[in-house]
DNA sequence: GCTGCATGATGAA
DNA sequence: TCATCCTGCAGCA
């Protein structure tokens, strides 16, 4: 379930179970054998997150960048030993008292500093990266200001801004009310602040709880987080047809970007937010 | 058992 | 705009 809040989430995790520890690396699946070779017996310095990219700093130099892409998941084993890893997994990293099993990511490779470079000046400002908020802010800003395309397509670019996926944007989009037809560089000044700011609250919500909720309490009638049942955590993603969950419109979809989205009418209506 | 779909992204046409 | 790559699992026979 990848956007950004899980792979920063990974980033802490693994950071905490296996950071600073002599690591030993394996490809039971094969196809980075010569990587896991590479690395193994090494010391795993540091994981970084940047939106969707994971990156890992090994003694030596070696930088490890891993994107899950949509079914890329990892799995972490505190218990010793870890059970053995599925044969489809593209790389092990067994540290002291914990083993991290990758499988399915998109990206799995080696690569030097001038290539990580490269990857981050095509991102936009991450939400939950540390840093200016204010700097960060007028980049985005910038960004949008160079797009005529909607603004529901705008924030799957990771150009524009960094980790925000299919389910973010869905939410963020409804809960600033903001048409999401409404082209990029036509929204205000103010929608565009109430977009970011409500961008990295959800993200970091989500970071924390390991999950995306994105509904406020009263809205679903429930008094605490964890009372919300699995299908009571979102306003408006996957929700096509169902009542809104503050006016009781009926939930619309449509292709935005290549992939299904979904928003509320009536509480994003024609032109809100320019 | 098979099909289709998924919280992603790219490269060809 | 479409095909493609990566994997797992819900839904259906």
């Amino acid at each position: 379930m990848p956007e950004g809040h899980t792979i920063h989430r990974h980033a802490r995790k693994q950071r905490e179970a296996i950071g600073g520890q002599t690591v030993e690396t394996a490809s039971p699946q094969g196809r980075f054998a010569a990587g896991a070779k590479r690395l193994s017996g090494r010391t795993l310095e540091t994981v970084e997150a940047h939106g969707k990219h994971l990156f890992y700093r090994w003694e030596g130099g070696e930088i490890l960048h891993v994107h899950l892409g949509l079914f890329g998941k990892f799995k972490l084993h505190r218990t010793s030993p870890a059970p053995p890893p599925t044969p489809n997994t593209r790389l092990t990293m067994q540290g002291d008292r914990a083993t991290i099993y990758l499988a399915g990511p998109t990206i799995c490779e080696l690569i030097d500093p001038d290539a990580e470079a490269l990857i981050r000046t095509r991102l936009g400002p991450d939400p939950l990266q540390n840093g200016s908020r204010r700097k960060k802010l007028e980049e985005f800003q910038r960004n949008l200001s160079r797009r005529k395309i909607p603004i529901g397509a705008a924030l799957l670019d990771q150009g524009v801004v960094a980790g925000i996926g299919n389910v973010y944007r869905a939410e963020a989009l409804f809960r600033t009310g903001i048409d999401p037809h409404l082209p990029a560089n036509t929204l205000s000044s103010d929608a565009a602040t109430r977009l970011w700011s409500e961008s990295a609250s959800l993200l970091k919500r989500g970071e924390k709880a390991g999950r995306i909720i994105t509904v406020d309490l009263a809205d679903v009638g429930a008094r605490r987080r964890s009372d919300l049942e699995a299908d009571e955590r979102l306003y408006a993603y996957g929700r096509d047809g169902e009542p809104c969950r503050r006016c009781r419109t009926p939930i619309s979809m449509t292709d935005m970007a290549n992939r299904r989205m979904w928003w509320c009418g009536s509480c994003q209506p024609p032109g809100a937010g320019s």
